[in-house]
DNA sequence: ACATATTGATTGCATATGCAAGTTATCTTG
DNA sequence: CAAGATAACTTGCATATGCAATCAATATGT
């Protein structure tokens, strides 16, 4: 039985401390995963919002380009630019949708399905480091407080 | 006693899946957070690169350009133009340490401090509806996991 | 059926970001 | 102490990002 740390991680206590706010910890973790992330994808020249993309099409494709936005987390405008930048590399191509008008799917190329399999390699092992000493208890809990998180935000 | 979701985590598992994915769901979590709390900074007149080196400011003040830049887990070039930002807005003021001839060291104006309190108001109500549902023995999970990943980058 | 609202995609534009190169000051080593 | 290494800061430059405005297609309401 330990102390209560939630009052130290608000904001408009004045008892706040920066290591004890989950944002913080939040970024600061997805930040670090980012750069070594990163390095592992240079030798395989695709870039981090290119790899999210992949990823997202190695469990489903085609999808809308908006659906693949929502699931990456990134801005719709931004995805214009990632899925430019794929379709001129030969990773993706687009498609009209056949059955709405409005809607242009996405889908990878034979190049982009040899990238995915390179970069799924390639981070693997960075998985296995960052779940060092997690139980498989610890791996749940993680999962469920960071679903909750989102959850809370609307 | 539930099944160990930690191979479905592992990119290089044909049984990935993007939501067993520790990294997307952080960048989820954060990104969403961003969005919320920029929303909530924006009345204030802050972004939100300010209020993290004004929360860090908060703590300790004056502190050299790379701490808080390392602190907020923000690339030193890009701490350059947030801190000329800063200056121009009249948050902060610049001075060369007395102690070290390289070391130029941040602190907060009255408007700087006063933009702080502000901040610290209308973010606090955030921080309430996020851990909602959070238990003490939650939250601090919470902290510890996202510590333990981070240390596991190195 | 028609008008209105919504959704998806797209682009112009201003700004933010970060790599790389350079400057100055301090530290470390022989 | 001198020379090289390191650290803090700074800036030019290319690129990434996202707001806001636009167009097209579909959905919704009367």
């Amino acid at each position: 039985m330990s102390e209560d740390l939630r009052p130290f991680g608000d904001p408009g206590s004045n008892r706040f401390r920066v290591d004890a706010y989950p944002f913080y910890l939040l970024n600061r973790a997805a930040s670090r995963y980012n750069v070594v992330i990163e390095s592992q994808l240079r030798p395989i020249g695709i870039d981090i919002p290119t790899w999210r993309v992949l990823m997202i099409l190695g469990e489903r494709e085609p999808l809308p380009i908006a659906h693949v936005a929502k699931s990456a987390v990134i801005n719709i405008s931004t995805m214009m630019r990632i899925v430019e930048r794929m379709v001129k590399a030969g990773l993706i191509v687009t498609q009209p949708s056949e059955t709405d008008g409005r809607v242009t799917e996405l889908a990878m190329t034979d190049l982009g399905q040899e990238k995915l399999v390179a970069a799924r390699a390639a981070t693997s092992p960075v998985y296995q480091q960052i779940i060092t000493g997690f139980s498989a208890e610890d791996f749940a809990q993680l999962l469920d407080l960071l679903g909750r998180l989102h959850d809370n935000l609307d």
